[in-house]
DNA sequence: CACCAATGTAAAATAAGCTTTACGTAAAGT
DNA sequence: ACTTTACGTAAAGCTTATTTTACATTGGTG
């Protein structure tokens, strides 16, 4: 599944580090999450969504198959 | 995090074994998801905004904490 | 060049999502 | 009564998300 979260964590002039901390997570999760490598719990979709100020539908691409 | 996925699989007029099959995961992941036990990954929650029709948000309360 | 901040990789460990199997219960139909 | 359908529980096991630690790389700056 594709996301925004690079993008959008330098719109925000965000390091890993910085939104690693205001997620609860860790940096590791960062990168992993930017370079697509594992999908995230819907909760911290949400935690996302709620820092990016958007929808989660916005942030991930969901394409099927 | 509360969800509405009995209401809206009731609103469709499935089973929970119906439901288990279009999302192509077990009978146990759907009554352990409408009880709470646990929350989806967002791949799960992304599919059944598809056969829900509906947003992801419209299916999962976030409340923080 | 040396230094520091930000990003990246890799591997091992833990936590959480999800499956599988097996059994229990209650309602509805025959 | 017996069967079927739908829902529920419990436990063991597998898979994937997430953590932790440690080290490498790149770019800018003194």
């Amino acid at each position: 599944m594709k996301n925004t979260i690079k993008e959008t964590r330098l719109k925000y002039n965000l390091t890993q580090d910085e939104l690693a901390e205001q997620l609860n997570v860790s940096r590791q999760t960062i990168i992993s999450l930017e370079k697509g490598r594992y999908n995230p719990s819907i909760t911290l979709a949400f935690k996302l969504s709620r820092i990016f100020k958007c929808t989660i539908e916005d942030i991930f691409l969901y394409e099927e198959g």
